[in-house]
DNA sequence: CTCTTGTAGATGCAACTGCATCTATATCGA
DNA sequence: TCGATATAGATGCAGTTGCATCTACAAGAG
């Protein structure tokens, strides 16, 4: 077996600190504030830009990287507190399309600044503009 | 509030996306391989680094970045597992020093080949040894 | 010494995740 | 049309996590 080159495995090690770093940073300042966590907001927003037509939640799915089973708990969860709502699709009888409620609406409004806050304390004042756009084109040749 | 740059969202999404693919895969190819999860690993790696003298609970954790009931937990499972070893420490009656046994060095001995061949089709094949410097250091900055 | 405060680690409980499997509907080939 | 296969989504169960709290020992103040 060969050995992966230092580089690499700084790289990775990396990787997995700054997001854990952050990603607990996003979650304390949601907690905080009394908002849902960070995987509400993505969900929310997938389906707010979807908004016109609804999304179903095998698109949502695969936008979210998410398993099956993970996304219908996830629509389970917001849907009970009422952030979502489930109705049933003309034409697929198997299916269902989801829509953002009012509040659903609202609660990603009221997510947004402290997750952007976050990242403009967290990333902004740590990266230059280039250097932001060169660290996302780096991370984008890994997937 | 102000808004984040582009710049910083691609940053920010990019790292996300990245981690959790590469981890998936890495996951997925331990899985397949018998082998226990990353998170092993790594307490494995730590506890190695460190088996001159042994380690205590409260370093690992901190070199983990994980919560104390979850280090609690995963030094549980490990020694369930037959990997680690705990014993008492003199002088603290309260404290524990952690050890690798054999099995548990050798299980990460298995790991390594998988958890490197991962890396090295994701990581290295992607970037050029620069850019994973590059990288790094980016990746650095943030944390 | 004894009381208060601090530190190391464990644990009950509720929520969440992964895995496997299940139900229901859709689609395709003979 | 019918049977086989594929797709959308839900769910039982066991294992894991987060939160709050608890126990035990340590350290410093009076």
């Amino acid at each position: 077996m060969k050995k992966p080159e230092n580089e690499t495995i700084a790289a990775w090690t990396s990787l997995v600190t700054a997001n854990r770093v952050l990603l607990e940073t996003i979650e304390k300042a949601l907690k905080e504030a009394g908002l849902p966590q960070i995987d509400w907001y993505d969900a929310l927003l997938e389906i707010d830009k979807a908004d016109a037509t609804g999304i179903r939640p095998f698109e949502l799915k695969e936008r979210l990287l998410l398993p099956q089973y993970g996304m219908s708990r996830l629509l389970d969860r917001m849907a009970k507190a009422g952030l979502v709502d489930r109705r049933e699709v003309e034409g697929d009888g198997r299916g269902q399309i989801i829509r953002l409620t009012n509040k659903g609406r609202a609660t990603r409004l009221a997510m947004w600044p402290v997750y952007a806050g976050v990242l403009i304390g967290s990333v902004e004042q740590r990266l230059s503009k280039d250097e932001a756009a060169e660290l996302a084109r780096l991370l984008g040749k890994l997937t």
